[in-house]
DNA sequence: GTACAGATTGAG
DNA sequence: TCAATCTGTACT
């Protein structure tokens, strides 16, 4: 392997702070990589809009309390698939959502393939499978440090989307994307 | 067991 | 603006 993958000790850290410094690394899916542009926090059990909001602990989330660094996925709307990548220590149930990615490849780039959530998982063939698949470990999909260099002026915070039931919850900025980046989500 | 809403998307 | 389509939650 040419570049570092990212190790244990980048997920177990404050979950704003892995949202934030996740940007420009590089999702590798075997033959596909991606760089990420756009994140999302979800701290529960305070956070409302997280699935862990109140401690729940359902069959579809019981991945979301793995150690930093594993992968929780789950199906939204029945059709399309949500990745996301548990921060912290084990039971405290935080992750980042991933919510766009920018293609290495200019054929996937003209189409951005991965300019959303349910999108991205499409792209790069994720589903259920990969629920609790650990980053740090895996052979199918892990996190790389290409040397991009992320400057603190890059980094825009914004509202998240589409959790306008979350109350006061919904305005907090722990939407985080790559300032002027063409390969966000819309909205 | 039934009803309903959701961390979305692409077509109209 | 809307429907597609499945899982968890809150009811009966």
């Amino acid at each position: 392997m040419k570049f570092p993958r990212l190790k244990r000790s980048f997920f177990i850290r404050d979950t704003l702070t892995v949202a934030k410094e996740l940007l420009g690394k590089y999702l590798v899916r075997r033959i596909k990589v991606g760089k990420i542009v756009e994140t999302e926090a979800y701290i529960g059990p305070g956070d409302r809009a997280s699935h862990a909001y109140g401690g729940r602990l359902t069959k579809r989330n019981k991945t979301e309390y793995l150690i930093g660094g594993h992968i929780y996925i789950y199906l939204c709307y029945g059709m399309y698939w949500q990745l996301n990548i548990t921060t912290e220590r084990a039971g405290k149930h935080e992750c980042v959502l991933i919510r766009a990615l920018e293609p290495l490849d200019e054929k996937s780039k003209s189409k951005k393939v991965a300019s959303g959530p349910g999108k991205l998982c499409k792209w790069m063939k994720l589903d259920k499978s990969f629920d609790g698949e650990d980053l740090t470990k895996s052979k199918r999909i892990w996190l790389e440090d290409r040397g991009f260099k992320l400057k603190s002026s890059q980094i825009q915070a914004a509202k998240r989307i589409g959790i306008d039931y979350a109350g006061s919850w919904a305005k907090k900025p722990w939407r985080f994307y790559l300032k002027g980046n063409p390969f966000v989500s819309r909205k």
